[in-house]
DNA sequence: CTGAAAGCGCTTACAG
DNA sequence: CTGAAAGCGCTTACAG
């Protein structure tokens, strides 16, 4: 094997399959078929082929074959903020790449959107033969993108759910089913005046997924267990709204002996709420939150009891429904709601 | 405008420039003069082209683009971790979404890398026109991406840096600096006993840059001052890791009043050690880490006093390095090292 | 200012 | 089992 030195980029480019059929001695289709294991081909051809093949280090033309094939090979995964900024506080890495890891192992590639994205953008992305198939982040009740997309007929895939999912494809987590575990489990360890502290107020009138569906499992449990209600809606993003959240119920009822909430930021501003105010978690009150647990609930002192998810995991899971789509044509939708895991830690404790 | 109503995938793709070129009446070069803003055009004839573009939805098809072009459009970015999960305890978000962020401005495709790469594999992506550049991450004092790379004149840009820097690009941490400034400001308080918890032994010996970098930057912090040593290196990524290493810490050295940390996890296993040991903190001995920041800091209790950096702005400005290049040829290579910033938050506190 | 021709690198029928 | 031909959708010289 020689070594070429340092060649420039130009010397580079351009092993084409005109090169390796001139170098086997054989027409072009040929060493096509042989790549794409297509049909019968004679053994000795197909040697001679690979060894052309090594000698030159070719490597088919990915463009190429995506302009022939009449696809991209490509898949976009969305989230409807608006700037990169933003974007960034919201996202969890495992989303990211959960759905880069299913990509990769389909040979697609995943593109991660961060601009605002219109309609008029969304639909050229298809038009233009630059994404074969997207997935959806944060999915509302009513969901412009969804409704866009269903009325063109191109291929897409939801992590959340909208209202009307005939025939659509979705896995979300079970909001609903991980509020009433949570109520379960506090009241199971003997309390009675159970503060929550729900999604902001302006995600349920948007008609956002978790904040409907989590109100909806609060209903249920409050009904289930005859409580009265002690209910905040607040911030996500910030230490700071979980803590005046949490001074806010104290003081509308001193007598809350836990808090639920359904962020690690919101839980660690509870922590620190209820501290201030001199009760100790979880001695004097408990703190559990619905989320992605992990790194965060850990670090937190006390670490925190969760029911959660693995976001790795549904990532992963629906760019595969993705794939399966567009590799199959017309695929039954695939819809799944994922129960939550009850992962019990030091910040809560039974009722003495 | 007529509203196509649910037209099959079919229907929905094959507007092509040619249909352009038939609706306008005019040939197929000057639509595509046209979509490109090349040469004079007449204006009677752009509106024409422009008019029938818009009624029939066209969009330029990007993979036939491409191929002409001879340009893939596409970045990747790549993390040495060999798989996909351990990538996601290792990468944050902001390195993901500023790259895209970045890429996305530039009109590039961003693919994030997340399985094993070989030299194989990393050649093939470039042979075969998948990618137009890398953006590589975690880069240590010799590593074989970069010699690869540097060896075939591919075109890349480091987020970090290697021994041999001569004509490449890259943006990176300034660790050394970094480790001073936080001696500087513990010494400045009036510590005198500081223990630092730096980079695991492992990461040193294989050259992984923040590793070497911040043993550099102890070793003149110690001549600086004349420090005696108070020194381990341990696992970045568990709480368990800080915990046991400032129980050691203190075991070795009981007189201590400050301990530096370089992730916000084994920060927090110090914040807990110190704890248990009846030692509160910042009033009994001060914590800070080198590293994000962000939630993590304020997200501890007490909240954790950091130098940081913002890695979404450093991965942006990297992706941003490698559209330069790529875009405008041979430009001199760009060096950048980012100086930390101090966030003074609760966890340190002069001596009293 | 505009069109006819060639070609980017590949694959798929269609003949042999 | 293999090759000659056509074409994926676009852009770039080259002539007019």
């Amino acid at each position: 094997m020689t070594k070429r030195s340092s060649p420039s980029r130009s010397e580079n480019r351009g092993i084409t399959i005109a090169d390796v059929a001139k170098a086997a001695g054989v027409s072009v289709p040929t060493v096509s078929r042989i790549l794409n294991n297509k049909e019968y081909v004679a053994d000795e051809t197909r040697q001679r082929v690979h060894e052309a093949i090594r000698e030159l280090g070719y490597t088919p033309h990915t463009q190429a074959r995506r302009l022939r094939g009449g696809v991209s090979m490509t898949l976009a995964l969305h989230h409807p903020i608006e700037s990169p900024h933003e974007l960034t506080a919201v996202i969890e890495t495992p989303y990211l790449t959960g759905a880069a890891a299913a990509a990769s192992e389909r040979e697609y590639f995943l593109n991660s959107l961060v601009s605002k994205l219109t309609p008029e953008t969304l639909l050229n992305m298809y038009r233009s033969n630059q994404i074969d198939g997207i997935i959806l982040l944060q999915v509302c009740m009513d969901d412009w993108r969804v409704n866009l997309l269903r009325e063109n007929n191109y291929p897409f895939v939801m992590i959340g759910r909208c209202a009307d999912l005939e025939n659509l494809s979705f896995i979300d987590l079970d909001f609903e089913r991980a509020i009433l575990d949570a109520f379960d489990y506090l009241v199971e360890l003997g309390h009675q005046t159970i503060g929550f502290l729900n999604y902001p107020q302006n995600w349920r009138e948007a008609g956002i997924g978790p904040a409907v569906h989590s109100f909806d499992g609060y209903q249920q449990a409050l009904k289930k267990y005859g409580l009265t209600s002690c209910y905040r809606e607040i911030g996500l993003n910030s230490v700071e709204e979980g803590f005046e959240g949490t001074h806010d119920l104290l003081l509308e009822n001193p007598e809350l002996t836990a808090i639920i909430t359904v962020s690690h930021m919101t839980a660690a501003g509870s922590i620190k709420a209820l501290t201030q105010c001199g009760r100790s978690v979880p001695q004097d009150c408990s703190v559990m939150a619905i989320g992605f647990g992990g790194d965060f609930a850990s670090v937190l002192t006390p670490s925190l009891t969760t029911l959660e998810w693995s976001p790795y995991e549904v990532s992963y899971q629906a760019t595969l429904m993705m794939t399966d789509k567009l590799g199959q044509g017309h695929l039954p939708a695939q819809q799944i709601l994922v129960p939550p895991t009850l992962v019990v830690r030091e910040s809560t404790k039974a009722v003495t």
